[in-house]
DNA sequence: GACGATAGTTGCATATGGCAACTACCAGTA
DNA sequence: TACTGGTAGTTGCCATATGCAACTATCGTC
């Protein structure tokens, strides 16, 4: 390249940038997690479990990146809590479907409601076109990892088998 | 509030997007770093000190949001593999600087590079302004977020003393 | 009913990270 | 100089988080 490609030098802002933001983020999470008696994986579980209603095991662990005996005690911990219950289907008896509770429910609207609450105030000074355009960069972004991510099969170098 | 406040909208909107695309990053942090056979604090913190150029312990902990006494053994880790070196500074001998090794400087530029790569891809779609407006943006989440932890003093609930 | 596949759980090993105690050192003061 | 309090870093100890592999229970097919 020769002195100055914009693109890669956005590119390097973009990443410096993201990179402390999800740092920070992390932080905030375990922070934030503890205050409600979650460890940070429960309370992503709360959300999925919560938001994509009945779930299952295994489909909890791939929303989190997780192997499924990880998901499976996250689930422990959180029935423990008395935050989700264990249900059987009815039609497949391997089956556990997860499902949140009152209580489990109320927990989960009150951590959302606080991360909107901060939210909005951060993005109260822009204007609606560009709030929305960050949403869709942010979701693109997103989509743009998961296709990495389950294209090489969790793995990128160790090739598998 | 009434039916649909947009702010509120965009917020709910925006904290759903920005809390999936953390968790696959993390997912795909844990992925790279091992890659290059690091765990994921070395590899934020062989960034830090590659970087930072030379930094103490205090530094690396603060930087990292963790514990001085686990920022002590990353830094271990990263001697053990000779990415970085230990240095007493010559006016104080308790402080300890931390300075990356040849190798350390060349791991991480190759971990940097490749993350480059990957996002001037990715950005390569949006228009220049609009890709220095998000870098904006997400350095201004970034302050937000680090002013507000430091507020809290690393614990929301927790009474200190 | 036997066999292979699938969902979930459990045993075990490892990694991560905090807290508290400790060491070594610095700075100020009597 | 000797004492005192504070700071930087390390280490011991412990709890938690997580993956892999083995196991159990169930399903579907032949």
């Amino acid at each position: 390249m020769t002195a100055s490609s914009p693109l890669k030098g956005d590119a390097e802002a973009f990443s410096g940038a993201l990179g402390e933001l999800v740092r920070v983020i992390q932080f905030r999470d375990r922070d934030r997690a503890c205050c409600h008696d979650l460890s940070v994986s429960q309370c992503y579980a709360l959300k999925a479990v919560a938001e994509s209603g009945p779930i299952t095991v295994n489909e909890l662990a791939a929303y989190l990146y997780l192997d499924k005996s990880t998901a499976s005690r996250i689930a422990n911990g959180m029935v423990e809590k008395g935050l989700v219950q264990r249900q059987r289907d009815p039609d497949d008896g391997r089956i556990v479907q997860l499902v949140a509770s009152e209580t489990g429910a109320r927990v989960h609207r009150r951590i959302e409601d606080e991360l909107t609450q901060e939210y909005a105030e951060l993005l109260e000074d822009f204007d609606p076109a560009f709030r929305s355009a960050i949403v869709k960069l942010i979701r693109r972004l997103r989509r743009s990892f998961a296709a990495r991510v389950e294209a090489e099969g969790g793995s990128c170098c160790v090739v598998p088998r």
